[in-house]
DNA sequence: CACCAGATCCTCT
DNA sequence: GAGGATCTGGTGG
């Protein structure tokens, strides 16, 4: 049996999440294909004081989703490409941990024809191209990701891997608040962007 | 309705 | 490291 992560889980500051979320296992539920991968990179976006967070400016059309409760999923749309973040702490709290890189497991030739590339150490080496290998889109914006029925999820232990190698810096591709200390990623993974 | 900024990516140099 | 491609929502007239 999966073990899926539960809306207690994400029900956390996003500094905290994002940290813990390194290591675990996204899960996209295609008709026909099952697509997995380790999370290798995050970024915490916080609900207050964060010129950079989407939540920033009050809620709009565009960001509702960001209200919901922990454990939904907020994608937006960026030039060309999608972004996903989790969210995180309680609702109204415009909190968020994005999935910045993964380290691709299974459903390795289909991602590699979606990006219409063959390394895959650069399938999904970004937010943008992690969402185009998983197949993340507006469709997905909203939904409850915390239970087995949901075309997209996580699985994990609950409680952190200590022999994970965990590495931390300011958030890269903003503009503002870039040096809030809130992007993580795996200690010398080759899947993590840049 | 027009304008503009923006949590990207890819191709050069 | 720089620049361009290219798209959507938010804001203001």
């Amino acid at each position: 049996m999966p073990n899926i992560l539960p809306t207690a889980f994400y029900n956390r500051p996003p500094e905290i999440v994002a940290r813990e979320l390194l290591g675990k296992i996204i899960v996209r539920k295609l008709e026909h294909q099952i697509v997995r991968g380790r999370i290798v990179e995050t970024e915490g976006y916080l609900a207050r004081g964060d010129e950079a967070a989407h939540g920033f400016g009050g809620k709009t059309k565009r960001n509702a989703s960001l209200y919901k409760d922990a454990g939904h999923a907020y994608v937006h749309g960026m030039r060309q490409y999608f972004l996903l973040d989790i969210v995180t702490e309680e609702i109204g709290v415009p909190s968020s941990v994005l999935i910045r890189a993964v380290e691709p497991l299974q459903g390795i030739e289909y991602m590699k024809a979606l990006r219409g590339i063959d390394v895959v150490e650069h399938l999904a080496s970004g937010p943008g191209k992690f969402c185009i290998a998983f197949e993340i889109n507006k469709e997905l914006d909203g939904i409850d990701i915390t239970n087995s029925r949901a075309p997209l999820y996580i699985e994990g232990e609950s409680d952190s891997d200590p022999s994970l190698r965990i590495e931390k810096s300011g958030r890269i591709g903003i503009s503002r608040a870039k040096d809030f200390p809130l992007r993580f990623w795996i200690k010398g993974n080759p899947y993590v962007s840049r």
